[in-house]
DNA sequence: CAAGATTGACCGATCAATCTTT
DNA sequence: AAAGATTGATCGGTCAATCTTG
């Protein structure tokens, strides 16, 4: 076992602020949203990806990866979006054990009227409180994080993003 | 309603590398506590902020805070502990309702044998890849970020329950 | 009564097992 | 067999209610 290189202080408060500052982000955003809209972050995220699929509608294995949500726990999620009417299922045609999770009507109601919201939040607790050039530093830095990761592109036919 | 002021590109792209990494780098550094340690990143989180404070223990209202966990959340994450033999509870002394988590010998073993796992992971996979300059900006951007936390301000606009 | 901690009910996620279709 | 999706068991978290102490 290789010596340890440990962080130096600098390093360390980087990493802290990175975790606290986007957990401590994550929550704010999803309290404004459940508090005007009663729908929580997570499931804005769902409409988001489906509203910018193709035919607002992507296969769940495809809208599992792209959520990075495990197959049994998005059929869990899309469950409580088909009971708001929000998400219907169909039947794949060219694959009869795969199904789409189609974004309504309804659905796309409800995210064009939490968007103002969200973008609101993002602006207010993010955006506007750093430069553009800190903005693009912040998004260059982390773009080289974690790459091999998120490769993880076995479900082609979709999650064009 | 106001007019929306919409993210642009480059706006966006900072938001969603942010979220995504974050919790990407999040996952791989649980799993390689979990795989060579046995050990979660959110118990690693716990023993850490009991080995920083002093005599290595805190109230439970204090952990709680630390760890942004709800007082119940904390009890039953030191019962898992206090099952392994790495926490144990003392009570308070000065207000007997109150009980200090002690980090046990045994946690801190633990603690310490994880340690060079969990560091080398930050390195290898955030740290080592951003400049010093990268780092610091990050850092620094990110500072301002999320500082009034939990304002629940005028939630009646849209409450469309 | 208020504050600190715990318990019960429940929610949302995972893994392992299952069912259907390829 | 293998792949896509779902179900059952279970885990870890929150909120509401409770118990004890200040």
């Amino acid at each position: 076992v290789a010596e340890v290189r440990w962080l130096d202080e600098r390093e360390m408060r980087a990493w802290r602020t990175l975790v606290t500052k986007t957990a401590a982000l994550r929550a704010v955003l999803d309290a404004e949203l459940e508090a005007r809209h009663g729908i929580s972050l997570a499931d804005y995220e769902v409409l988001v990806v489906l509203s910018e699929a193709p035919e607002r509608r992507l296969r769940m294995a495809a809208l599992a990866c792209g959520l990075h949500l495990s197959p049994s726990g998005l059929t869990r999620r899309i469950d409580a979006l088909v009971r708001r009417g929000w998400v219907e299922r169909q039947r794949c045609p060219s694959d009869r054990r795969s199904f789409f999770a189609v974004l309504t009507p309804e659905g796309l109601a409800a995210l064009t009227a939490a968007a103002p919201t969200h973008l609101e939040g993002v602006r207010a607790h993010f955006v506007d409180r750093l430069s553009r050039r800190q903005l693009d530093n912040l998004a260059a830095g982390l773009r080289g994080i974690c790459t091999e990761v998120l490769l993880d592109d076995t479900a082609r036919d979709g999650v064009a993003r």
